[in-house]
DNA sequence: AATGAATGAGCATTCATTCAT
DNA sequence: TATGAATGAATGCTCATTCAT
C-alpha cells in the first residue's frame, strides 16, 4: 500500500459518504462502507471522523449547503403573492429533478434527527435557506404554512413514488397566500 | 426448557416492537431487541415473522390502525368547506394530544417507507383514511392538497419540538379549502 | 389448513428431495425446503422420515435405483472387447445427456458417503450395476480398471464442466479392454 | 481482552481450517470451528478471508501445493511409454502412503468444486501439476485418459476402503499409453 | 500522521427436532 | 394420524472502535 500525499481525502471521504447514504441511505452508511466508496484504506476514516456520528453530520452538513445555495440563487427572481409560488413551485421542481436518490437522502436527514440529537441542528439549517427568503416577501404564519405545505408535497412524491406536479403545487401554494392578503 | 402454551404471543410480539420502536427507533429494533422485549426465545420472533420486514409491516399495520379508527370515528361530524378545516384540524389536535412518543413512532415507521418498498402499500394505507372521508366532501385536487399540508404540519411539530397549534392548522386548511371553490 | 387425503405424500417427499438435492446439493437439503418443494407441511417431513439421514438415505435408494434400471436396459446389448467399450461409452452418454443436475447429485452421494457411515451402503449399490453387467464379459482386473476410468472420465466432465466426449470415452475404455486379452 | 501480535495467524487459521476439514469433514467447517481449532477469536476469521469460500480457497489451494511439489519432485526421473506409467503409479503410492485422511481430505475439497464454482479453478490447478510434466512424454488425449484413470482410481481406493495397489495401477496405465504408439 | 490488524458484540436467519393439540 | 408452534443452537457475516506499528 502507497501512502499517497492526498490532501483532500478528507473532503473524498465525505464525498463518499455521501453517495453511499444516497445509494442505501443512512442506515448502510458505515466506516466499512465509506472506506470503499472512497478508496481509502478503513483507518483512514476512522482517523479523520473519531466516531461515524462526526461523518454523518460532516456529510449532511454538505448536502444541505447544497440545497441552501440553490435557493439563494432562485430566490433573486422572486416576487410576493403568486410570484412567489411560481419560484417556489419552479424551486421544488429543480429538487425534484435531481433525482430522487439526493432528495431521498435529505429527507433521511429529517427522520434520522428524529432519534439522534447530534443532528438536530443540521436538520434544523435544512428549512433554514427558505425560511429566509420567505421573510419579508409575505407574513410570518403563511411562510410556516407555505414551508408546511411543500414539505407535505414532497413527502407525498417521495412516498408514493409519483412524479412531482408542479402545476398542481403552483395551485395549492397560491391558494394558501392569496388569502394572506385577506388576513 | 419450559415450552409454553401461548396462543397470543404472535400479538404480544407485535406489541413488544411497537414499545421497542417507541423507545429506541426502528433503528434499535432487531429480533433480539423485540425478543426481550416481548419475554419470549429468539426463534419465536423469526418463526412468527419471517424476516423483520414482516415485523415492521405487521408493526405499522397495527399503529396505523388505530389512526385509521380515530378518523373513522370523527369523521361523521365533519361537513363541508370552513367546517371541513375544523374537524381535520381538531382530528390532528387529538392525534397529536396522545403524546409525542406515539406521534413519533408512526411517522418513524411512516418515513421508513422512504427506503424499505416492503413498507410502502402500508404507508399508502395510512392516508387512506383520511382520503377516504375527503371524498364527496371536496374535489379530488383540494384533498391530495390538504392531506399534503397536515403532513407538513404534522412534520413540523414532530421536527421543531414544538406545540401543535389548533387554530394555525385550521386557517391554513381554510385557505386551501376555500379556494377551491372557485375552481 | 385442510388435512388431505394423501396415500402417497411419503413418496412425494422423496421425489421432493431429489429435486431439492439436484439444484442445490445434498448441503441444500433440510425438512424446510424439502416441506416447501413437496407443498407439505413441515411436521409432515419429520413424521414420515424421522431424521434428516432417513430422508437422505431414502432419496439417494430411488436415485441409484433409476441408474441401476439404465444399467439394466441396455446392457442387453453388450457384447465384448470393442463392442463392450461401444456399450459403455453410450450408456455415460446416455447419463450425460439427463443433465447435469441429475449427475451432480450422484456424484455428490460418493462424496457424502466418505464423510457419513450412514450413505456408505447406498453408494456401494451404485457401481453394483455396472459391476454386474461386466462380469462375464471381461476379467475382474479389467472391470475394474473399466469402471475406474468411467468414474475418472465423468468426473472430469463435472468439474471442469466440459462436455461429455463420447468418441473419447470409447477410445480409452478401448484401450483398456483390448489389452486385457494379452494377459 | 489480549491483542496479540501475531504476524502469521492467517496462515494458522489456514492450517486449522485444514486440521477441521480433515476431522470433521467440509460441512463441519465453520468460522466458529475454525477459530476454535487456531485458537483465535471468532472475528480474526472474518477479517483475514472475508467469506467461507475465501477460507476454503486458501486451504485447497495449500493442500494441492504439496501434491503439486511431490509431482514437480518425482516427475523428473519420468520416461516415456511404459516407464511414464511406472512413474505416475509410484507417485499414487507415495500419495497413498501418507495416510488416508490427507487423501481424503484433498479429495474432498476437490470434489467440494462440484456444487461450489469459487473452488473449481483451484481444483483445476490440482490436475495441472500432472499434466505439465505429461506434456511433452505422451499426447494429450493419452494425457487425458491417464488423468481420468488415476482420479478414478484414487476415488475407487477412497470410497471402497482398500489398498492402493501399485502393480494394478502400472498394468492400467500402460493399457492406456501403449495403445497411444499405434494411434 | 496514517493504517493494517485485531476483537467483542451484535445481527438476521436457518435449522433439526420436539411436543401439545 | 398429522401438524402448527415452539425453541435452543448454530451459522455467516458486519460493525464501531481500538491499538501497535
Amino acid at each position: 500500500m502507497v501512502r499517497r500525499y492526498d490532501p483532500e481525502r478528507r473532503q473524498r471521504i465525505v464525498d463518499a459518504a455521501l453517495r453511499v447514504a444516497g445509494e442505501k441511505g443512512i442506515a448502510g452508511l458505515s466506516h466499512r462502507s465509506v472506506a470503499a466508496e472512497a478508496d481509502v484504506p478503513l483507518g483512514s476514516t476512522t482517523y479523520h471522523f473519531k466516531t461515524l456520528d462526526d461523518l454523518l453530520v460532516a456529510a449532511l452538513r454538505q448536502a444541505n449547503e447544497g440545497f441552501a445555495s440553490l435557493v439563494r440563487e432562485r430566490a433573486e427572481g422572486w416576487g410576493v403573492g403568486a410570484d412567489l409560488a411560481d419560484g417556489l413551485a419552479a424551486l421544488l421542481g429543480e429538487w425534484a429533478a435531481r433525482g430522487r436518490e439526493g432528495a431521498e437522502l435529505e429527507y433521511e436527514l429529517y427522520l434520522a434527527a428524529l432519534r439522534r440529537p447530534a443532528l438536530r441542528p443540521v436538520a434544523a439549517e435544512w428549512c433554514a435557506g427558505i425560511g429566509e427568503e420567505l421573510r419579508g416577501r409575505t407574513d410570518p404564519v403563511t411562510a410556516r404554512g407555505l414551508v408546511a405545505l411543500m414539505d407535505g408535497i414532497c413527502l407525498q412524491v417521495l412516498l408514493t413514488g409519483g412524479e412531482y406536479d408542479e402545476a398542481y403545487t403552483r395551485d395549492m401554494l397560491r391558494r394558501v397566500l392569496v388569502n394572506s392578503a385577506a388576513d
